[in-house]
DNA sequence: ACATAAATTGTAAATAAATTACAAAAATGA
DNA sequence: TCATTTTTGTAATTTATTTACAATTTATGT
């Protein structure tokens, strides 16, 4: 009985990644990069949120907080922007393959 | 070394979540909580926010979120406030226990 | 070196969202 | 019913975000 807990604890996590959306602020205390420097990332079309109508705040889900972090450690490692962006493309990729595999597994 | 890398990934949304944090619009979005009710049960003790100083935006962090989805869910189910704030008292302990074995085993 | 273009950061004014505090409404129990 | 507690509404103020334009820094070619 504790198994099927667990199990339905942690698939639980899934959904919620799934529904994560984080404002623009948070997204810059978690990262530690400032909101202008986010802003213009997305600009670039490096990143992208999830904004409703023009003028409303911006969202971001959890796929983009995750490039931007690692964006971020490999621009400390001294790669530039678009190199660090297209290096993160690819691991986004093997990434998402993982979790896909891991959600369907429910473990 | 593809193992590795995963591990690496995983590992690092523990990290993730760990290091997470939300506005209370966002947690209204992802949880469907009318915010006046999040600050409601903020005020009863039930959840607790990361706020600075007084008068500035409240953070929740993970472990406050699944905790008002848990509540949502008990509720709608017809649990008065309090007894499902109970109940998930004791659900989030195993909850907790668990991430922390999957975290100690890194996967 | 120099000029030009491109990339990045700063900031002011306007808009959106959150805070607090007080009040109104609903529920609970004697 | 009446009194008490719980829950929701909302106005005024404060905080945070957006956009747009400008300033600065960095790259590129001559």
């Amino acid at each position: 009985m504790k198994k099927t807990e667990e199990q339905r604890d942690l698939s639980f996590d899934f959904d919620f990644l799934n529904k994560l959306v984080v404002g623009i602020g948070e997204v810059s205390q978690i990262t530690g990069i400032p909101t202008r420097q986010i802003r213009y990332w997305e600009e670039k079309g490096i990143v992208l949120s999830l904004t409703g109508e023009e003028g409303k705040n911006r969202r971001y889900d959890y796929e983009n907080i995750k490039k931007m972090l690692l964006i971020k450690e490999l621009m400390d490692e001294g790669y530039t922007l678009d190199a660090s962006a297209d290096k993160v493309k690819k691991r986004m990729e093997m990434i998402e393959e993982t979790l896909n595999k891991l959600q369907k597994k429910k473990i």
